[in-house]
DNA sequence: CCCTTAGTTCGGAGGTTTCCGAACTAACCT
DNA sequence: AGGTTAGTTCGGAAACCTCCGAACTAAGGG
């Protein structure tokens, strides 16, 4: 099959992917984009043309994609164009990004627990509990576990990428 | 501190936290208040009490958080009302959704791969390649390890929960 | 048979997102 | 100075999301 119509679907197909990470429609496609076009880089105008989108649309997109550091750009002397790449850590940027939430969550639930048993106690006198504490323990869990194993492909591609 | 205000809190933070989870609003306020409510059930009516919310949109959040596997209800012989509470395998469906995800974005990822081979292949003659693969086999093995994780811990949930 | 309870369905109001073009800036070129 | 290139900023249009009340169904009670 012919390569660009390869490309065309392959964008598309990871443009609707990448919406799922609440990211706009355009700014999926301009994320696929780049990741199909490697790190020769694209240029504002090709995106334009490409993806037939507005000027500000795009600059709007490329503003908030390098404010979360998931796009980055590089110059060439005596050319005023930006060449736009993927940014060269997004994988770490990302997996920082999971931990992170991931952490906000352990912190919520170990609140919700700590509540949970305090009802609990005070129903003591009633006999009647309310709150079996599992639902909370095995989220902690799962996100303990997966944090690790997360934490460490994280040290394995650090080191490796040195 | 009083439970109730704590609850009150709670229910407030959770459910900031849920929406980050493409849910709407109330959508997460009623997943919040069925977490901090336990297995007693909550009923339709004390949902549209609680949050001041109307019964319209109740009515269609809880149908579209049943249709997700986050929620079920159960009966009371001679009680029409139904008793709203978080879907007991929760966690469960959550990595099933997890590990479907990382599934697909695996294939679309081996898709890309192959893609940009087949270009690397074709530059070959010119001398310049294009890409490198390093970013879809490092975003491949983080794919492949974290997904090992989630399912590690799944067998050893469901063992445990049997 | 009518009343109450427990919800569901429907049409739209109000807010937010997403995108756009027109006007603008900034830098370099002649 | 004037023209071209490479974008940015701003105001608003269109589409979409979220929620609501009013009218409805469905089941049980008196």
């Amino acid at each position: 099959m012919d390569l660009d119509v390869q490309k065309k679907n392959l964008i598309e197909e990871l443009g609707v992917h990448l919406e799922k990470d609440n990211l706009a429609p355009l700014a999926a496609r301009i994320m696929a984009t780049l990741i199909l076009s490697g790190k020769k880089g694209v240029t504002f105008d090709e995106l334009v043309c490409n993806l037939q989108a507005g000027k500000s649309t795009v600059s709007t997109h490329l503003d908030h994609l390098q404010n979360t550091k998931r796009v980055k750009y590089f110059t060439k002397p005596g050319d005023r164009k930006r060449y736009f790449i993927i940014d060269p850590n997004l994988v770490l940027n990302v997996m920082d990004e999971l931990l992170n939430k991931w952490e906000n969550e352990k912190k919520l639930h170990l609140k919700i627990r700590e509540y949970k048993q305090q009802c609990n106690k005070r129903a003591e006198e009633t006999g009647e509990f309310q709150f079996d504490l599992e639902f909370q323990d095995d989220f902690l869990t799962f996100l303990e576990e997966t944090s690790n194993a997360v934490r460490k492909f994280k040290s394995k591609y650090i080191s490796r990428n040195k």
